[in-house]
DNA sequence: CGGTATCCTAGGTGATACTG
DNA sequence: CAGTATCACCTAGGATACCG
């Protein structure tokens, strides 16, 4: 469908922001991505640097990385079945924006809400 | 509760990642910070910039950005009431990361989602 | 003007079990 | 190994109406 020619955007300025955003939300596209700039790797892989994503979510979010052009999936028709993700050159243009955040988030590790697994000295 | 000393991380580092977007996804964090960047606003002022936002999805995306220490919300005692919004500095060491996504953003128009509000030529 | 309060829905997320 | 398929929940988000 038309998709193709959007002559004008009546967007605000700010659009820009969301639209980028919205590619990367989901709990664990920000991380896989982010761990994708270091190498290609395989599902299993991925899960190992996410201790706590369940299969379902990251098949999810990998498809819709994969939709959204940012990575690539390539199967090896081998038994056990191996799939590889990589980042594509679009996926890859991201590493600016994806290390802001990371950059942002070190600097301001005093303010991360609970969830993310802080270790609270019980004493 | 004891938030307090949270002493050891035992995140991978691409936790960075998700935490700096987890205060910055909600529907419309993202345009809210970059519209601030810009000038302090009153409540309507933003609302004018996002076309479709709900008075309520506002209030409740500004109190979190408030919570998050990333916005100041400042009451003027006055009838009519007068609210105004600004960045605090946390909320501007964001800078970067807000224009990171405002730049890939606008360098990949193209396929931004249809959400977006794209217009497509009829002919 | 700048909000609450209430209600409602879609879909994002999780748990678990099964499969080629 | 790398997934699907189901079920079930819960919160983000929207519509609407009222308030100080």
């Amino acid at each position: 469908m038309a998709r193709a020619r959007h002559t004008s955007f009546e967007c605000s300025p700010g659009c820009a922001v969301e639209a980028t955003l919205s590619l990367i939300d989901g709990k664990w596209k920000g991380v896989v991505l982010y761990h994708l700039l270091d190498s290609t790797l395989r599902f299993n892989e991925i899960r190992k640097k996410l201790p706590s994503v369940t299969q379902r979510m990251l098949t999810n979010q990998l498809r819709s990385l994969e939709t959204d052009g940012l990575i690539e999936r390539k199967v090896y028709p081998v038994i056990p079945p191996k799939v590889e993700y990589s980042l594509t050159e679009r996926g890859r243009s991201l590493e600016p924006v994806i290390m802001a955040l990371k950059h942002w988030g070190d600097a301001n590790k005093e303010l991360w809400p609970d969830e993310f697994g802080l270790v609270v000295a019980a004493d």
